[in-house]
DNA sequence: CTAGAATAAGGAATCGTTTCCAGTAATTAG
DNA sequence: CTAATTACTGGAAACGATTCCTTATTCTAG
């Protein structure tokens, strides 16, 4: 089955050359004769040669390979991001080696150090802590160059994709108080994590803007995912105090949100107003007429991508800014 | 930077043996004394060595990585498809490289040649083309294990999931002649894939069940994805002879259909009968109470990481069969 | 016509492991 | 007490490429 592998030794015998001969023509080195090429060529051919990956990788010290980690990948909003960035990566001569770290730590350490194993040439991550010591230590002992996505990296010796939450929430905010919303909850994930400081941000500047006073109670900060949103919608209407509308942070937030709501019977645009921040494949078939923040993960792909090959070159450490836009539909006001 | 990086020879010499030895002792080897196990172990610990996977693989002959081909990642069914896969062949030490084809041959013919000079252990993947020569071809010139998602396999040396689509469907079209429906049509995508033919074998075999005659103007086969079927269900519903129901194979073509049907004021359970074949992440918050024909992924990609595990410990190919299961909402009838 | 430069190709070291083969030391049997 | 195993350990040859260093040849110039 793989006795049938074809090695340099194998086209420099039957071209009848030494086999740094053969490695010369295939590099494209300058100082081979057109015969040489010619008869190394043919011998290639006919014996359907092609280079073993890991032997070249080996030697050169490089593995042509990006590690891409992710929370998780069924998260049509990082599928899309990691597909986008393994598509310019490939376009450079990269593969890219796509892992969970299911949002845990010591998942998130392991496969660094399989990364580190591996001798990737770099990493793509979207890190479950932000802890500044920690994320020093793990860039430092991979001795690769790190690129963040939706992390700030001060102080770090990585480049990021930051995306610019803050202006789409609060335009969304800010529609929203528009419309007549004054008690406004806001859903989002962890609280020490760039996205959602980022996005409260905004949230807390519209309503600044418009002098309304910021009720912590509204303010439901916590987990990723749709579990926890679920759960906290629940909660904040079987109070006495209830939000008239609520911002929902995430793909996974809005999910949990809007199974709630509807467990509730309450609904967007009718009973309450809502946004969510994210959107999802079919956004506009799927759901009926949702506000949202959007942002292009396409576009947070190609930068990723982008700012690794800049690393790998030798380039220092840079940021790529990605917009965000409030997109107003029925869900924000009442009707 | 990777200056650093600490080999076997930096550990042998710190503990004073031979590297033979070093090796001996971390690869468990049974005639090692206790002495020298200790030794070996605090200069290992002292050091922080992690062997080189790289060296490992050239020397070993085997790589511990599986490729993962699919149409496209995002796709949320196939992403947890390969998630699942990646978490199963994981436990068992392999790590999986993703890539997409885009549904293109000449990218699926590029990735296996990729595949090969990165000397996988082994592809998981979802062909493009079933034509019998070439995947034969393919397949041989791999050298290495195949598993094929959702392929019939006769004659191929690759083991397969295969999934029964044929029994949702028709228990989906009866159900919808139950309701009443008699012009159902029907809407997937390539009809010379095994998915497509096995999902209309169901369908023809209510049909038949029921004593209606099949109306090939109501069967709508082309390609997968959101795009065909928006067209072909605009056309379906913009002539003389209209359906009064429709099945929507696939998560794209349920996508393209509904979003046909929203700009054409169509209801689902409403002016017609509908189900989707495939669900999609918070289906059942995402959809007006969609009936659907569902299937487990997360099965499909624990089936095809263990196929692989199997044919890797040289088992002969096999195959596993995931059911599928229609599950009646509201769409399926009118009200 | 010969010395020196330029060109082309071969040989060998190297990347970091594993594993086979010897050889030495320790153990057991006779 | 010597011979025959057995238990460890070190040395060296792979794995399949790249690349540096030589050396042989050809070319140009003086």
């Amino acid at each position: 089955m793989s006795r049938n592998r074809v090695t340099i030794h194998d086209v420099a015998a039957k071209a009848g050359v030494a086999i740094s001969s053969v490695s010369r023509v295939l590099s494209g080195h300058l100082d081979v004769s057109e015969k040489m090429r010619a008869r190394v060529e043919a011998a290639v051919a006919e014996l359907g040669y092609e280079p073993d990956h890991l032997a070249q990788s080996l030697r050169k010290g490089a593995t042509n390979t990006i590690g891409f980690m992710i929370r998780d990948i069924t998260n049509p909003l990082f599928s899309i991001v990691a597909q986008s960035a393994e598509h310019e990566l490939r376009k450079a001569g990269y593969s890219t080696i796509l892992i969970n770290s299911h949002g845990e730590l010591e998942a998130e350490t392991e496969n660094f150090s399989l990364f580190k194993r591996r001798r990737i040439d770099g990493v793509i991550a979207s890190l479950v802590s932000e802890e500044a010591p920690y994320v020093r230590k793990t860039i430092r002992d991979l001795g690769a160059p790190v690129v963040l996505l939706d992390r700030e990296v001060i102080g770090l010796d990585a480049s990021a994709v930051i995306c610019d939450h803050q202006s789409g929430v609060r335009d969304a905010t800010a529609d929203l108080i528009k419309n007549g919303f004054k008690k406004i909850a806001f859903l989002s994930g962890r609280k020490d994590v760039y996205i959602t400081r980022n996005r409260i941000k905004g949230y807390e500047e519209a309503l600044a803007n418009a002098k309304i006073k910021i009720d912590d109670d509204f303010i439901r900060l916590g987990k990723f995912g749709e579990v926890f949103a679920y759960e906290e919608t629940l909660k904040l209407f079987s109070r006495k105090k209830q939000p008239n509308a609520l911002i929902a942070g995430g793909i996974g937030a809005a999910g949990g949100a809007l199974k709630a709501l509807r467990e509730l019977g309450i609904r967007p645009g009718k009973e309450i107003g809502f946004v969510a921040v994210d959107e999802w494949p079919m956004f506009d078939v799927l759901t009926s007429d949702l506000s949202s923040v959007y942002r292009d993960p396409e576009e947070m792909g190609r930068a990723s991508a982008r700012l690794m090959l800049d690393l790998i070159a030798g380039h220092a450490p840079s940021q790529e800014l990605v917009p965000t836009h409030y997109r107003p539909r029925a869900s924000s006001k009442l009707s």
